[in-house]
DNA sequence: GTGTTTGTTGGTCGATCGCCAAACAATAGC
DNA sequence: GCTATTGTTTGGCGATCGACCAACAAACAC
């Protein structure tokens, strides 16, 4: 268990920070090795022998990113009581995340690698499945309110609630990036609530 | 006038749809000037000297797309009657161009080029702008609503909304490159409407 | 025909890509 | 001390990137 050989000289915890930081500002194809490199303060190679493969450690950023960005809209999803407050809170705090201060205006999930070169067909693939599990989040959280006896709907209109909330979600991102400002994104998310009244059983709150 | 000199091999209109294809299997730095040759059929130095450098090809390519693929969402938006009809049929045009058969599946103008390495700064800010014309085009069309008696709106009521179908508008790209369907689009499309009667003054048509 | 103009071919440019082998350095076990 | 193990550095791999000539080819004007 104890380490042998050499310790390692970087906190591989502050390299990945590093290299998300890297990745969110000019996505995955548009990052090289060598500004990665710079970046975390060790060699390429070194970055080859902790991570692996420049895809490898793309997914490790992901996860990162998925724990400390995606955690607030997920958190909003799960403890907001209703499901008409939880789905509201949760495009607040994705436009929250995207239109920091310090951060890039944009949910790198969405935008970090859309569309590339044909051999990296995989990284693409990997970020649709998180994509499509923001869908399933939304879903499941419907299909709770259901349960709870908070939302009347089919399963096809539960379906196109869920797959509606993940466009404008995916939207967000698309408008954050080309300058809309916070309360921009606000305005939007009381027009796509303002179709959850018309859409569902649920009495019409002003609730935030 | 007449051309002098050896005249060209190629058909440049027909080299521009095959570079169109290209660029919109692999977005903008996906794609490299070899494949381009490759696909066009001419040399990498024919290429340079009728197109320009491959930032200028990428934009005669959009120049291209925007008179084609973009032309039926216009029209949409141009030549519906009521507003609300406009819009809905704008949608529609979009989910119709972003799923068909034989062209990738999202909009080139959301996701050609939104994340990339630094130099190709100009390309992301160009892209950018035409999604900032995609708003205005609706917001335009507000205005004209309002004109036409078929609205009633504030002026910042008028920009929320025209941010909001903008917002749908480009999600709806995310939703079709991840596989999506042109029925899965409708279903977004129906409940993106159903804000339109609680946020407008207009009566709600089940018009198609 | 000759000269001019333009397009094409084939090749080269320096730079950069992701990746990795060999040499070196620093620890633990003995 | 010595060996084994692990991490880091150096240096460069082959390939590809976008860009761009120089040389050749085919049309024009004359």
């Amino acid at each position: 268990m104890a380490s042998r050989g050499r310790p390692r000289t970087f906190d591989p915890d502050a390299a990945l920070r590093q290299a998300l930081d890297l990745f969110w500002e000019r996505g995955y194809e548009g990052t090289s090795l060598a500004d990665l490199a710079q970046a975390m303060g060790i060699a390429s190679a070194s970055i080859y022998a902790c991570f692996g493969s420049k895809e490898d450690l793309f997914r490790k950023v992901m996860a990162l990113y998925g724990a400390t960005e995606g955690e607030p809209p997920r958190r909003a999803l799960r403890e907001e009581p209703s499901t008409r407050a939880a789905v509201q809170a949760m495009l607040r705090a994705t436009a929250d995340r995207i239109t920091g201060p310090d951060t890039p205006h944009y949910c790198m999930l969405v935008l970090a690698a859309p569309t590339g070169a044909v051999e990296n067909h995989a990284v693409r693939e990997f970020l649709a499945d998180g994509r499509r599990g923001q869908y399933a989040a939304i879903r499941d959280r419907l299909v709770r309110g259901v349960a709870d006896g908070d939302l009347t709907a089919t399963p096809d209109g539960l379906d196109a609630l869920a797959r509606y909330y993940a466009t404008v979600v995916q939207g967000l991102s698309i408008q954050a990036r080309d300058g809309a400002t916070r309360t921009d994104l606000e305005t939007v998310i009381t027009c796509a609530m303002a179709a959850w009244d018309t859409l569902t059983s649920t009495p019409s709150r002003a609730a935030g």
